[in-house]
DNA sequence: CGCTACATGTCGTCC
DNA sequence: GGACGACGTGTAGCG
């Protein structure tokens, strides 16, 4: 008899499944039980630049909460002998694809019985494996809200950090959906696959009640790549601390991110005559609640006296409605495209680039 | 030699390929060249409650852009005898698995080539089943703003509506996606399959570069089933619109996103002794920024001489920072929980199905 | 098409 | 852990 998992040691029995009208002490217990048990986070999620903050890593660390993350072997089932066995008689057909890069398995599973696919769920959730699912099921989410969707096929996702999708045949959003870091759970009833993922803040939990699987596949995605999202508020941001004189030729920055009391000024400088001048950045054409945000800060910035304020708007362009207001309340705008930006901050790279190689020569 | 698809018919050439630097104008006729031919919305999409919405019926519509959507015979590939060749030689498997509902076919291709891949993807999209990739890739996208993903391995799908998605190995949201309504289109260059996913409004453009694929599937979701969410801001202002004593005995609804300066009202109404009750209402404890928000409608707001004004927050609860604000404003707070408006509802929905019966009955 | 507010928004970040 | 602002936010409703 083998050793059981860790699923199976630690396994929450139904009743005491998180969620649904258990309180949070009362689930406490299961949830630091789980935690305990945490395990690294996955190797193949270091490339991602997602991954490089803290908070992500957190969470893909409270994964799947298996005690050893080593690949189980996976057992081949028995494999028919011919294309009519595989379309007809085989219920189950494990297929191991040797992939290109390393030894990445890929499990084909097709119309598996709920054991045999309740098998390979878990040991590809204590693998930490991608898994896709198509299957039908029922659908119950409770949480901030709640909401059920009946019985029909849908394709289930569940990947490396334990987040969990659900895709309907249309939508390129999930009708249900958990973000990563929470507990999934597998367990098997007399006729249906029962699949819960929890998170613990806040407290929801999503359960998929599955009658029938039409494909069951797991693997893993060996992706280092990075992810460079080209420009966004911060790059406008970073552009003109670097170059201010995208702005107005004399500008100086003093600081940014300035904390005032509602908020943060995005830009806070001075001007040639010693004027200051506070930028609000958008990077959608700003609208009127962007003159009102700025507006917000002015109250909390005093000039120095016998300097005057020049509330500026820099935006890529102006909405409707926000030029009446920009000109009642008199403030300026300027126009920033973020290509303008981009450039700019190419070029800083470019020539911090040169910078390195510069000492590198010099070595 | 078979007729050429649509597909390849009306293939734009990559040299002129939408997005990325063209302008509107220039890719107006290859659009409009596509569009002519869109296929009606699919009968799968049918029950989804999402697609009630005239907004997604029309995405769903303007879709793969194909002629004919009569589902198109896939060949039968090579298949080998034993698990070695299954394993071992075999470049594609095409394997039918006829699903329990009806003749739902589910194609597998396990590492195809590029051009097996191709074949498979360009009749999969013309015959709108879902599609479902993993494979390693390279990925730009650019629209609003850009993005760049370097080589590495992937899983992406593509469901009925021409949505796209590629997902990485952690976070539950994609990396990169395309909503539903576009244009997708497949072009095989000498090593790498390119799949391009366009939509107009914004002008957005993503580019997929294939350079090996692990596995390709394709399927058919049959799912009629409803999608019901319970609770959210707006069943909570029913409920108060219904039943306005579970706020306070006496209050009369006068009206509800009442039209002022800044934005909408939540609901208006008026107490007992004839004051003017402004109600925000917020479905996750409010925030100073709910406080905010209604001190700014209050500007707007005058009440009848010799009646008071009751500015009023409903939430859930009360976020730290609302409370202090709460009291200097002068405003009042009012606690109701989802849970107690999703009541009402209900007992109003029973007693209009009661009503109905009665009108039966006396007919 | 533009504007407004809501979302199971999610997510980073500072306090 | 809570509050706040940004997002390729998306989405629906209304003028």
């Amino acid at each position: 008899m083998p050793s059981p998992t860790f699923q199976e040691k630690n396994r929450v029995p139904p009743e005491v499944w998180i969620g649904d009208g258990l309180s949070r002490a009362a689930l406490r217990p299961h949830i630091q039980c789980l935690q305990k048990h945490r395990t690294p986070v996955s190797p193949f999620s270091r490339g991602a630049s997602h991954a490089s903050s803290p908070a992500l890593d957190h969470r893909a660390c409270c994964n799947f909460l298996t005690v050893d993350r080593s690949i189980p072997e996976l057992h081949a089932g028995a494999v028919p002998a011919t294309y009519a066995d595989i379309s007809l008689t085989v219920s189950t057909l494990i297929l191991f694809a040797h992939q290109e890069h390393g030894r990445s398995p890929l499990t084909i599973l097709n119309s598996p019985s709920l054991k045999d696919a309740q098998d390979t769920l878990v040991k590809s959730l204590e693998s930490r494996m991608i898994i896709v699912i198509v299957a039908s099921c029922e659908v119950h989410y409770s949480g901030r809200t709640g909401s059920h969707l009946g019985e029909g096929e849908r394709l289930i996702i569940i990947k490396e950090d334990g987040c969990l999708l659900i895709h309907r045949s249309t939508d390129y959003r999930p009708v249900n959906w958990q973000p990563g870091g929470g507990i999934v759970q597998a367990h098997l009833s007399k006729d249906r696959l029962l699949v819960r993922a929890v998170r613990t803040n806040p407290l929801e939990s999503l359960n998929i009640s599955i009658s029938k699987i039409g494909l069951l596949t797991n693997f893993r995605l060996l992706d280092e790549a990075e992810f460079h999202l080209h420009a966004s508020e911060e790059d406008m941001q970073k552009a003109i601390v670097l170059q201010p004189s995208i702005i107005e030729a004399g500008l100086e920055v003093i600081e940014y991110e300035r904390r005032v009391e509602p908020g943060f000024v995005d830009i806070y400088g001075v001007d040639r005559k010693g004027n200051a001048v506070v930028i609000e950045i958008k990077k959608d054409p700003a609208g009127v609640s962007a003159v009102k945000q700025l507006a917000e800060y002015l109250k909390y910035i005093q000039p120095r006296p016998g300097r005057k304020l020049r509330p500026m708007i820099v935006a890529p362009g102006l909405a409707k409605g926000a030029q009446t207001l920009l000109s009642k309340m008199g403030f300026e705008y300027k126009q920033l495209s973020l290509q303008k930006c981009a450039e700019v901050l190419r070029r800083q790279a470019i020539s911090e680039r040169q910078q390195v190689l510069k000492g590198w020569l010099k070595e």
